[in-house]
DNA sequence: GGTTGATGTAAGAGTCTCTCACATGAGCTG
DNA sequence: CAGCTCATGTGAGAGACTCTTACATCAACC
């Protein structure tokens, strides 16, 4: 997809560029896939945008803001994911909090230079307000979904929705840094990621009463 | 503590430093500490050590040979303090084993610019030969107490040691790489990130029909 | 005492960030 | 439609960093 008002190629006739910030924050997506956080730099990314090294200056005040730009809309993209994977806890919750799981890695893998933007760039989030509630909203999914499923159990034996939603991210996220972007030169597992991680959201289940049989 | 050879200030009367390769270590961990991996710079750590901007090329070939050797150190280390909390299973395993996770949180904490070269700097471990040695060790502790701890349920519900490392490392690493490494400024936990580690192996455990009750 | 090799310096080419003054032209206003 | 205005782009440049090359220093060894 192009983002020059041409629509066509990267060659520009006019002044103004037309589409600029968008094609920024493109750029920056290409930059931080190929090379992580640190490979982007705004020259680069101007130079991908066809517009001089000053030009992005007219749309981000540093490159740091250019990275939260990318990380805000990484998090949006991120809770939609999980929201759909999520489904309403539909067909039933346990499934639908193991598709969950397997949403947040997919995530990590499909959509890297969102990942590294949102996880791996060291954001000051206080600095971007959005930020931080754009990340709470992908957070909440995972709080609702953990609600709900220990909505049936008795009182007494009932964890805090919080804990559990907060473990479930905790090991999604470092199966995710650990193994899912690591390189691929890295230790090689005796399983998947996405299997890995539902045989230990399983587990921890069936501590808690919950999905008490193997999968089928 | 100073690596100059004087041991005194860091005014250096002598044409050579007698100890930059070390003083550039040192001044990479505080760099790191205090900015973040990307906060480093070999000029700025050659002025932390007084000699020219020049000088750290006859140690390190680039600012990745420097962060990867602040890496491999603190891998080093990691795999000590880990040893040492395990203390080979005393005085059960289960204590043991709780630990071991405590001891990984307090390294991301104590040692935040250790952890962030080995976790945060991106560094190609296949270039760096002695590095994928050092974090294998590490997590070959955690491996063998996994094995140990294990070890006297019954082959039929025994999982395999490996997974159950592997689940533990990565709600770890999740752990502290979500709530210890991250801003002060970031989300309110309702408990201390040692507490929901803790909590979160013991239900693991729990599942395994290990630790079956909750702790006294 | 002289030589040599490890370790330092000085200088510089190339890149990046970010700023400032100036250029362009799209859209509004009369 | 003429003219104005302002958002958006350019050119030039100061300051910082990386890494290289040629040269300087000096400790250790013959």
């Amino acid at each position: 997809m192009s983002w020059t008002r041409q629509g066509g190629g990267h060659e520009r006739r006019s002044y103004h560029h037309g589409n600029l910030r968008e094609a920024l924050l493109e750029a920056a997506l290409q930059l931080i896939a190929a090379n992580g956080p640190a490979g982007f730099t705004i020259a680069e990314a101007a130079r991908l945008a066809g517009v001089s090294p000053a030009a992005p200056y007219r749309h981000f005040s540093d490159a740091g803001a250019l990275i939260a730009e990318v990380a805000l809309r990484g998090f949006e993209r991120f809770a939609d994911a999980l929201e759909r994977a999520w489904n309403d806890g539909r067909p039933d919750p346990v499934r639908a909090f193991e598709a969950l799981g397997r949403a947040y890695l997919s995530f990590a893998r499909q959509e890297p230079a969102y990942y590294a933007a949102m996880f791996e760039a060291r954001i000051a989030a206080e600095a971007y307000p959005g930020l931080q509630a754009a990340g709470d909203r992908a957070f909440g999914v995972l709080r609702d979904a953990s609600e709900r499923l220990i909505g049936d159990l008795p009182r007494e034996t009932r964890p805090p929705a919080l804990m559990m939603a907060l473990h479930i991210w905790s090991m999604s996220h470092g199966i995710a840094s650990l193994f899912v972007r690591a390189d691929p030169s890295r230790r090689k597992l005796p399983m998947s990621p996405e299997d890995l991680l539902e045989a230990g959201v399983l587990l921890y289940l069936q501590s808690l009463g919950l999905a008490g049989a193997k999968k089928p």
